[in-house]
DNA sequence: CGGATTCCTTGACCTGAGTCAATAATGGGG
DNA sequence: CCCCATTATTGACTCAGGTCAAGGAATCCG
């Protein structure tokens, strides 16, 4: 991972350029030729597609440190979604044809690459489980879960609006409201607004 | 992809192991070491995950051509799923030691693995699509597209059960019945046992 | 402060799809 | 050719979760 990073970070030998994009900001439209990856140095983007409705719907949200259009570059002419940043963000933005001959002539850099590209493979396999198996419920606790590490008793910040987490777990806010309640009802968190105080980890442990 | 292959089925350079299964063999299970590549030459070998409730949930369906273990290579230590022959298949496993000296040694090796994980990735993508957004509905008519390539009339033969094919769109026989006869009902196929005439091309294309 | 806008919750309703259970159809062996 | 096992269909039921619509709650701002 660390050799492309420096690459792409780096403007003398790696040709990475940085690009600044506020909240709402289009990194690029689904349908635009896909010449190149991103690195997100800060801030989040999200992933999106439309179906034939026209409704938007989340592929993925990326961080700090995610790369994006690494796979797109090597499979398609055209980038087959919507990128859009949501809080501002700073990215880098890696030319296909620099990223092509960083592979041959850097040491390590296939490597990593080849790494990150397998990451991906797996994380997706993992969403593909999530989305086929779990409920609403279950993606629910899991994100819970990973915002509050291990302790017994602890308060996940939601740092976004509640439509938002929805999307993110793949439903709508009336959805996630209602499981909200329900979780809240049994006992194991207490919701106030975006703070929401896990009452009892182990049990939402035990339901996965 | 074509370095790879050749390198694989090379049994000097490539140090490629070949090994026959039969239907219903199991070439391993969760949990295993994940200490190689596999690449199927012919047959049929699906990958499959146990829930907690020990309901089986396939995760991909290999076909010959198709390579697996390659990103799990790079990520765990071991396989996540389980994976077994449908049909008497003859695949090949690369030990992951002969994989890294091959990227590193053989020209243009990385460059096709590269190629190969980002396929995966872009086809991974398209089934969490595929799972979040389309209905059973539409999942079964686009199989049945891959099969008639656009002509206005052809057939399908199913070479499976019909429960196999429940499997393979993420649904149960039962679901996968009522599907067919519904779509026969409308008048764009006609179902004969395994072979399914679709009358209608267009009209199914319509719905995606 | 008070209106307006955005965000969140709730209820009533509907639909897709899974489960269970009961047949029907099919297809090999003996 | 018939019997039994596998495979396929059908019906009745249940449930998660989406849609629509109506209120609350919170927040922003002149």
């Amino acid at each position: 991972m660390n050799t492309l990073i420096e690459h792409i970070l780096d403007p003398e030998g790696g040709g990475g350029q940085r690009r600044v994009f506020p909240a709402g900001g289009v990194l690029f439209n689904a349908g635009d030729p896909a010449d190149g990856l991103y690195y997100v140095k800060s801030g989040e983007v999200r992933i999106y597609k439309m179906d034939s409705q026209g409704r938007e719907v989340e592929v993925v949200r990326l961080e700090p440190g995610d790369f994006f259009g690494d796979a797109v570059l090597f499979v398609h002419r055209e980038f087959p979604a919507f990128a859009e940043a949501v809080q501002d963000s700073e990215v880098f933005f890696l030319e296909k044809g620099q990223l092509l001959r960083g592979l041959e002539e850097v040491p390590g850099l296939a490597h990593d690459f080849i790494t990150l590209l397998a990451r991906k493979c797996v994380t997706l396999n993992q969403r593909i489980e999530a989305l086929g198996l779990q409920t609403v419920r279950q993606r629910l606790i899991q994100f819970l879960l990973t915002r509050c590490q291990g302790r017994g008793v602890c308060t996940v910040e939601l740092d976004m609006k509640k439509a938002e987490l929805a999307r993110i777990l793949g439903t709508i806010s009336e959805t996630l409201s209602r499981n909200l309640k329900q979780l809240q009802e049994e006992g194991m968190i207490l919701v106030t607004g975006r703070s929401i105080r896990i009452t009892d980890c182990s049990r939402l442990r035990n339901e996965q």
